[in-house]
RNA sequence: GCCGGAGUGGCGAAAUUGGUAUACGCACCAGACUCAAAAUCUGGCGGGCUUUGCGCCCAUGACGGUUCGAGUCCGUCCUCCGGCACCA
């Protein structure tokens, strides 16, 4: 083999042996612990990011890690291939969706084969593929069974220029992303699941995860479903049989109530319109538009409202309060009416002072008066019988008389809201109903699973799904009457496609069922779960939602599907912007000045001098920052880049990729590779074994060794995978300073050259697995790391100790000298030893001390006066 | 506004969970090798003082507190990032 190293030749022949050899396939093999190591699925956009690369990266370095260990490690991956760009591609281009995505993912399996993820390609799945979306129609099947899937009127963002529906993120502003045009909110009746009825188990089972997910995402599915635990009151509408009811967190409060605010759209409002006045109704339209829009997030809409006339009567007080329609009652959450109270809530409070309306305050701060409105908890005031009573109590006690007099309840309401599924797509999987004139809303039967999409439709991008374009589609009979009937032509949101896709890997190719439930009952949960955070919420949750239906129906007995949840940070770019020429420019046109400490002094353009803004943001190709994976695995290697990926930041910070960073990446593997051909054949001739005699060099060489192999592993059991590669780099540093040339190396000298080579290359195969193959088979003469079935090391604890250590010495807490005692040298000794120190004696010399030792780690001398 | 998280060299970051702050890498400086460059190797690299004694002082956003001892724990504040947002 060639001395030099050529990372691209070693990289594509371990890619090739690995696939030959099927290295990374597994099975099911019940003698085994299984570990389940799993990255997001990636959309199939034609190129991978670096954001891929970094998560793929950490993915793979686990999965060695867990193999070497011994672990049944099972590493998938996948398409999460419907969606909108392949569409667009149909409407812009003309191209077929299927035909589209298809060469996507052959171009990015190709990618990731090229940077060496060690994928059991086997169990691949494609969300796209009729033998996988065929068990999404299953799924939705049985939840409409279950009472789980329903279908109601619901409001999508309309288009009437494209005429079309679009998404939320395509609507912000309330202009369509395409035309500009003014969105409206048109009703249409769509596909929902329930959701909701999970809402209790989602939050409550999150104690299971607690120890495994990160702090942050639990914060934002707990804010997100959104428990808030109140009561409910009926107010009886005056002069009218009708009431009207209210959620309330705060009904210690009721007393200081003096309206009641419904949402424009509540049912009492479309009950009362025919008696109210012109103005009145116009003034309710008004605030029905202005909350059809769709919302403009960070604008704050000034409250306003109107007094219907109508009154109701509070059922603790008796008091009669108006009735008024608010813009800020939303009909969507709770009951869509509040009580109205001033003195203590800041929304009321602000529509109160709007309209001039009564403030009166029931509830007072232990001591003192508050500013209004204070809507903390205190003593109740001017309350009737409630009065002096504390607002927690109060809550209680009058939550329950409310009970016992028939008016209301203690209620909880969630933040959550079932999940709308419904697209007018073609790139999607079809919902499976069919719409009869007889016998209404049918669900296809299973055994015609699945409903397939067309070749092909009209791709116009104005109006409704192309599916509704397509007779040969939706033009059915109805599978209870057999009369003629139409099909559904809505498509089903692709989060739905990722909620059950890692279970598909387990069983890729079963026909009959989603997947096998042995294969499920061995394989999960997930162990590790790696992506970007910005799916916290929607496929996070809906996953969690999809697993505990899954229970439900039968096929797996866990609550949640996954233990531990790794989110990576997202990858940045350097970009330069230069003012004169007002556009982005490449790092080749700046020229970057640096003082002596390194510090930029300025950046300006190379032709004319202009200064240029340097920033750190998200890659893209407006700004010129972006870093396409394949030419720097062209330019430095898959490993490389892997390693640098790895190493540059810890897993969930920002990564700021920096060119130069990727060649210490480099160096340190060509340091590595220069160190094992040096010593390769010395090392191979020799038989010796650890029981010859050390040398001091050979004997600090052994110690490194055990200490790093000790210090990895604790690195990875605890999470962390950028300091093992420090790690690593010290104890490359550590043989190139040996200090001993092959040519005079003794026996004991080979042995621990050795073992360290060996070491290194097994601690390093997570991180650059093509370099460590390789030089593993140089030194051990074998087929490389993973076909002779080699181990991840172990370490000796008499091996890795150390002789002597340090001990720093303080006096008052300030370091002032060091001694050297064999670790575990008891405290009275360091005690000693401290005190004979010469430094320590000026300190302590005739004063009053008291001496603290921490046993293997440090002596502080208290020196008083 | 509410809820989270984070502030450590010129930069990315370490710190055995309360025990030697700045490991490892990048950048930078100096030197060796070289006709030269690259590569490689060696040394230096928080700030200040310095009688050059590896000696002292100051440094982990700011100010307090607890402790023999605080980057780490507690309190107050400042800044930045992220999420949600009229949620009753």
């Amino acid at each position: 083999m060639d001395e030099k190293y050529f990372a691209q030749k070693i990289e594509r022949k371990w890619q090739q042996r690995w696939n030959e050899t099927g290295a990374f396939k597994v099975s099911k093999e019940d003698s085994k612990q299984k570990f389940y190591c799993l990255e997001m699925l990636p959309y199939p956009s034609g190129r991978l990011h670096m954001g891929h690369v970094r998560n793929y990266s950490i993915g793979d370095a686990i999965s060695w890690y867990k193999r070497l260990k011994g672990f049944n490690v099972i590493h998938p991956i996948g398409w999460d291939s419907f969606g909108q760009p392949a569409e667009q591609a149909a409407i812009k281009q003309g191209v077929n969706p299927r035909d589209w995505t298809e060469d996507n993912i052959d171009q990015m399996r190709k990618q990731l084969q090229a940077l060496g993820i060690g994928y059991d390609w086997s169990r691949e799945v494609a969300a796209h593929r009729p033998d996988y979306y065929k068990f999404d129609q299953w799924f939705f099947l049985k939840m409409l069974e279950m009472g789980l899937a329903y279908r109601k009127d619901s409001e999508v963002n309309w288009c009437p220029k494209c005429e079309t529906t679009l998404s939320n993120e395509q609507a912000s502003g309330g202009a369509c992303w395409r035309c500009g045009f003014q969105v409206e909110k048109s009703t249409r009746p769509q596909w929902f699941l329930k959701i909701t009825e999970y809402a209790e188990q989602l939050l409550s089972d999150m104690d299971e995860i607690e120890e495994g997910w990160p702090e942050n995402v639990l914060t934002m599915q707990r804010n997100w479903i959104g428990r808030s635990d109140g009561a409910r009151v009926r107010f009886a509408v005056g002069g009218s049989d009708s009431s009207i009811e209210v959620f309330t967190t705060r009904i210690d409060t009721i007393y200081g109530a003096n309206a009641i605010v419904v949402a424009p759209n509540h049912p009492i409002v479309f009950e009362f319109e025919d008696g109210l006045s012109e103005d009145i109704k116009a003034k309710i339209e008004e605030i029905r538009a202005e909350q059809a829009l769709p919302v403009d997030y960070g604008v704050e809409v000034e409250k306003s409202g109107v007094d219907t006339g109508k009154t109701a009567i509070n059922p603790f007080s008796g008091e009669e309060l108006p009735i008024w329609v608010g813009n800020y009652v939303l009909m969507s959450y709770g009951t869509g009416a509040v009580m109205s109270v001033p003195a203590h809530d800041s929304r009321d409070h602000e529509f109160a002072v709007r309209y001039g309306l009564p403030i009166k305050a029931v509830v007072k701060p232990e001591n003192d008066d508050a500013e209004l409105p204070f809507s903390e908890y205190g003593v109740l005031v001017d309350s009737g019988d409630f009065s002096g009573l504390a607002s927690k109590d109060a809550k209680e006690r009058m939550a329950s008389l409310a009970e016992s007099e028939g008016f209301g309840a203690a209620s909880t309401t969630f933040r959550l809201r079932d999940w709308g599924i419904s697209r007018q797509r073609f790139w999607g999987a079809p919902i499976p109903i069919v719409y009869c004139q007889t016998c209404g809303e049918i669900g296809v039967p299973f055994e015609d699973l699945p409903v397939e999409l067309p070749e092909s439709a009209p791709f116009t991008g104005v109006g409704e799904s192309p599916l509704a374009k397509v007779p040969e589609f939706y033009e059915t009979n109805c599978p209870r009457c057999g009369e003629a009937a139409r099909r559904e032509t809505d498509t089903m949101d692709t989060f739905v496609d990722s909620c059950w896709y890692y279970f598909r890997y387990l069983d890729p190719k079963n026909e009959n069922a989603p997947f096998s439930v042995d294969e499920a009952a061995y394989w999960m949960p997930v162990d590790l779960y790696i992506g970007g955070i910005d799916h916290a919420v929607m496929h996070l949750l809906y996953t969690r939602f999809w697993t505990k239906v899954m229970r439900d129906i039968g096929l797996v007995e866990f609550h949640e599907p996954v233990t531990r949840l790794l989110t990576q940070g997202m990858v940045v770019g350097e970009s330069f912007y230069s003012k004169e020429r007002e556009c982005y420019v490449t790092a080749d046109e700046v020229e970057i000045s640096r003082a002596a400490s390194g510090k930029i002094e300025k950046a300006t353009l190379r032709e004319t001098g202009g200064p240029v803004r340097l920033a750190v943001e998200k890659m893209g190709k407006s700004k010129l920052n972006g870093v396409d994976p394949d030419d720097m695995i062209a330019k430095y290697g898959s490993d490389a880049v892997r390693l640098f990926v790895m190493f540059a930041a810890p897993v969930e910070n920002e990564l700021v990729w920096q060119e130069s960073g990727i060649e210490g990446a480099v160096r340190f593997l060509q340091r590595v590779w220069r160190f094992v051909f040096k010593w390769r054949d010395a090392v191979a001739d020799s038989s010796a074994d650890s029981s010859v005699e050390e040398s001091a060099a050979s004997r600090k060489l052994r110690q490194k060794t055990h200490q790093t192999i000790r210090k990895i592993s604790e690195s990875f059991e605890n999470g962390q995978f950028n300091t093992p590669v420090a790690s690593l780099m010290e104890l490359s540093n550590a043989m190139h300073d040996f200090g001993v040339e092959p040519e005079s190396a003794t026996d004991s000298e080979l042995f621990a050259v050795k073992e360290s080579i060996k070491s290194l290359l097994l601690l390093m195969a997570p991180y650059a697995p093509h370099t460590s193959e390789e030089l593993w088979a140089e030194v051990t003469g074998t087929d490389g790391i993973l076909a002779s079935g080699a181990r991840y090391p172990e370490f000796d604890p008499e091996i890795a100790k150390d002789d002597e250590i340090e001990i720093p010495v303080q006096v008052n807490g300030k370091l002032r000298s060091r001694i050297y005692a064999a670790p575990g040298t008891d405290n009275s000794e360091l005690e000693r030893l401290a005190l004979a120190d010469e430094k320590i004696g000026e300190y302590t010399e005739g004063k009053e001390i008291r001496v603290i030792v921490v046993p293997n780690r440090l002596v502080n001398i208290v020196v008083k006066g």
